[in-house]
DNA sequence: GTTAACCTTGACGTAGAGGTAAATTATCGA
DNA sequence: TCGATAATTTACCTCTACGTCAAGGTTAAC
């Protein structure tokens, strides 16, 4: 899996990954890299002449952002894709804004954005209110179970006294 | 839908609930419970000399439970599985708490569901620290959106006043 | 005792999220 | 320049979590 070790293709100081690194990295397979592109997930990354995809930096967090979405949080990938694009809305706007034109249409953008992230805002907050709620019964379980293990304890303490040695084979 | 008005089948007092019913409150198929109990999440319910499903509300808040688990955290079925075994073992040890005998041998089983909460427990703090993260990365953002709409709004206020008013057509 | 509404167990279908294999092409290091 | 790796696309496979008939049995009401 080592590569190339001397002639980097374009720049040296932005490192671009094959998607093998990137699988390595991300800890995601290449098929699953590729899938995420397919979905638009990802954002077709740039090749090289004969076709390889590479990667950037920002398409490793994004991928470890996906997964923290679906692995943690239970998202679908058709959901991620919504918060995806409403990143993408932030980018493309950064990018255009000097064309003093469409102020108004850009300002539209902007207020669909906003409402996406507030929107998923909220559902976090859902969640976390959720969780909260479930460990506060793990807890009360917990405590429950440490209260019987000492009736246990104590049961076997008596029990041992009773019988000071007895068989111990199955 | 409406089903039997005035003749409750068994006790009026606990009333057992046919899956249909169940499926309605619950806001899943009845299909769903069937899968959910043919893969061990529901245990086998009660049944009616026909055969039919009768549910009790534990049932209930079983699947309501099921369905935070799947819905809000993104459990799969399997792992809610494990967590639905542990809270078994909860129950069988309170039913069995009579037999003096095999107390070592409820301990081990003790200290496995202690175990597994204690998992489940780290799991959700887990959970819950990468959503306060994403939280406040929206947050930020809809910061930046907010500052933007700003700036955005004060161009146009200027553009009016430029331009009394010009051609709205596309 | 018939009938409508409800339930039963199959059995097959499907969408989401990839896994796996095959045939072909690129790149790298010697 | 030539293998040994590593990537590419295409195509079919799998597994989960159910959906959707189909063919029949039950229950309750009339």
């Amino acid at each position: 899996m080592g590569s190339k070790s001397h002639s980097v293709p374009i720049a040296p100081d932005d490192p671009y990954l094959q998607i093998g690194e990137v699988a390595e990295r991300t800890e995601v397979t290449q098929r699953t890299l590729r899938f995420y592109e397919e979905k638009g997930l990802l954002k077709p990354p740039t090749r090289m002449e004969g076709g390889f995809r590479l990667y950037s930096e920002a398409d490793i967090q994004r991928v470890e952002q996906i997964k923290q979405l679906k692995q943690l949080l239970g998202f679908t990938l058709a959901e991620i894709k919504e918060m995806v694009d409403a990143e993408e809305v932030k980018l493309q706007l950064r990018a255009e804004y000097r064309p003093e034109a469409a102020l108004s249409q850009k300002k539209d953008q902007l207020l669909r954005a906003i409402a996406v992230t507030e929107q998923q805002s909220a559902v976090i907050r859902q969640k976390v209110g959720a969780l909260a709620e479930m460990q506060s019964k793990l807890e009360e379980r917990l405590a429950t179970f440490q209260s019987w293990l000492g009736q246990i304890d104590e049961g076997l303490k008596a029990e041992s006294k009773a019988r000071p040695k007895t068989k111990v084979k199955v």
